[in-house]
DNA sequence: GCCGTTTTCGGCCCGACTGTTTTCAGTCG
């Protein structure tokens, strides 16, 4: 059992007692156990064999007891009788957004309600609005939440999907037979979510090939086994947590590889474009080749087919039919960003907020990764939560970065702060301290449900204090958990333009946000983007790779991207904003 | 269920918001 899985394990039950309307403060101390689980430090194993479990803060004589038990174990009878009590689909209906357990216990106690398909009917047939402590507002509310948590039962996180696939295309590429291999569909044009992975392989012997895919270690189900095509439930521990997903394996003849690579890679709209510009020219166009009826084109790989159109490559993140097939044959496509421009990052945190780790920790890491700079953006005061700093530890990290930046000639760190935007677009500190950062992030994280003029007013107005320097996360959506609150994105990006300001990809893989399709229009507009982790640990820097996906999906060059400038002309342009 | 220079019982972060009420419960961050 890994850390991740105990802590899950803890976490349901905590899910579990809420439902059954135990004591809140139980309930949380459960939740604060699988914190701590996945904070120590040391093995679970040792720390189980040792008894010094109960000494981890958070962590008492029943948590440690039943951790013990399920690391040694691998079961809890604990958690299987709760399991038991209290019916399974209670828990999907904690994904509807405004439904606590509280309100679920209550539909659930009254109408005996536990799943999403009986809780809409409830809902159009007006019997939640009935139910005490309910009315009106909050059944529409609930109406409009099921689609969103039907929504996340159903896809899955590009930072989870990605693993699971790559892990199965490693497994497809071993096989004996195989001659290429790819991983196709949403996966490979970097879409945010997957619904499921598509593996297209060459080969002259699908059979057995077919055969050793049913068997994979990863596969929990076999849906479909044809002679060319199988569909298979796969499931993965990645970052210790558990994904499944379905997973379609399709074997073609090396000839049609390139078409059936570009035909299973879509998006369907890009397909149905290139079939018709096909057509225009007298051909078809379709997963086994490109004809007109007698003779066929052959093509090695994609860009050849692509040429054979009259048309430059074009990368599966822009497969999207919005505005790359005219691009193509134009030859004007844009040279997209690469990882490895990346020169550093800003907007990461550190233990002086919620982060886990320090400040020189942060800088190692950044340093390995082979940055030229890291910015420190910890919490400002009012996010209490999260430990936002005061005007005083604020002082004390400069000093310590001060202290750190005198070790290193070639690595600057930045003193930077992620400052939040208060109810009324106004900021979290005085004037005269905002302008002593090297730059300010400037954060929505409170007042969600301000209507979209009120919000809209409030980020523009920060975007004009002199001191900010970039917007962070300008949505606050997570992504298949929550919708980003109310905003008129086009007039930020106008007012970032206006005054000069960047706009943040925050790449933290939940958050994506600005998201790729605004990624376009700031392009557009001359805004410089710049993509940040939002690390709260030294492995979450490599968070810059998801935002790098975003970017390039989003049509971005090194020349849009403020954060593949050298550490000289960061400074100068950070300089410069300040003056401004 | 956890914790302890307010301590072994009685708190536990707390303010804002929404929708339901007519003073408050539930949810969220």
């Amino acid at each position: 059992m890994t850390k991740e899985e105990v802590a899950q394990a803890l976490e349901e039950i905590a899910d579990l007692l809420e439902l059954q309307g135990e004591n809140a403060f139980r309930c949380k101390a459960y939740r604060e156990g699988a914190r701590a689980i996945r904070g120590i430090q040391i093995d679970l194993w040792e720390a189980v064999e040792g008894n010094t479990l109960a000494a981890v803060r958070g962590i008492g004589e029943a948590i440690s007891a039943k951790v013990a038990t399920l690391v040694r174990t691998g079961h809890l009878p604990y958690l299987e009788e709760l399991r038991k009590k209290v019916p399974s689909g209670l828990l999907d209906l904690r994904r509807v957004p405004g439904l606590g357990p509280r309100r679920i216990k209550a539909i659930y106690d009254a109408l005996k309600i536990d799943n999403l398909t009986l809780l809409r009917q409830a809902c159009e047939s007006n019997q939640i609005a009935q139910l005490p402590g309910f009315g009106a507002k909050t059944q529409q509310k609930i109406l409009e939440g099921i689609p969103i948590a039907e929504q996340a039962t159903q896809r899955v996180r590009l930072d989870l999907a990605l693993p699971l696939g790559l892990a199965l295309l490693d497994r497809v590429r071993q096989l004996p037979g195989v001659q290429r291999a790819e991983l196709c569909g949403s996966l490979r044009r970097r879409r945010e979510t997957a619904k499921d992975i598509d593996i297209l392989v060459s080969s002259d012997a699908p059979a057995p090939i077919m055969h050793a895919f049913i068997h994979l270690p990863e596969v929990v189900r076999v849906t479909a086994n044809g002679e060319t095509k199988s569909s298979i439930v796969a499931s993965l521990l990645v970052d210790e947590q558990r994904v499944t997903l379905n997973a379609d394996l399709r074997v073609v003849r090396d000839a049609e590889f390139p078409f059936a690579l570009h035909y299973f890679t879509g998006s369907k709209e890009h397909n149905i474009r290139m079939r018709q510009r096909a057509n225009e020219r007298g051909w078809t166009l379709n997963e086994y080749g490109l004809t007109d009826g007698t003779t066929s084109i052959s093509a090695r790989d994609e860009a050849e087919l692509f040429a054979a159109l009259g048309m430059e490559f074009i990368p599966p993140e822009l497969r999207e039919d919005t505005g790359e097939i005219e691009a193509a044959a134009e030859k004007k496509l844009p040279i997209l960003l690469r990882p490895e421009q990346i020169r550093g990052v800003f907007h990461n945190h550190t233990v002086w907020s919620d982060g886990t780790s320090s400040v020189l920790e942060l800088a190692r890491t950044a340093r390995r990764l082979g940055w030229e700079y890291l910015g420190i953006g910890d919490h400002s005061r009012s996010l209490t939560v999260a430990n936002g700093m005061s005007v005083e530890q604020v002082r004390e990290q400069w000093a310590e970065i001060d202290a750190l930046n005198r070790h290193w000639s070639d690595f600057r760190i930045f003193k930077g702060i992620e400052c939040d935007i208060l109810e009324d677009g106004s900021l979290d500190y005085d004037d005269d301290l905002l302008a002593q950062f090297d730059y300010v992030v400037a954060s929505v994280h409170s007042h969600f449900q301000q209507s979209a003029e009120q919000m809209t007013r409030r980020i523009c107005r920060a975007l004009r204090h002199p001191s900010v320097t970039m917007l962070g996360h300008a949505t606050g959506r997570l992504i298949l958990r929550r919708e980003g609150y109310k905003v008129d994105l086009d007039a930020v990006l106008k007012t970032a333009a206006e005054y000069g300001k960047m706009i943040e990809i925050n790449a933290n893989p939940m958050r994506l946000d600005l998201d790729w399709q605004h990624c376009k229009k700031a392009k557009a507009l001359g805004i410089p983007l710049v993509i940040n982790p939002d690390a709260h640990s030294p492995g979450e820097l490599e968070y810059y790779r998801w935002g790098v996906d975003v970017a390039r999906r989003g049509w971005l060059e090194a020349g849009d991207v403020f954060n593949t400038l050298p550490l000289g002309e960061v400074c100068e342009r950070l300089a410069q904003c300040r003056r401004r």
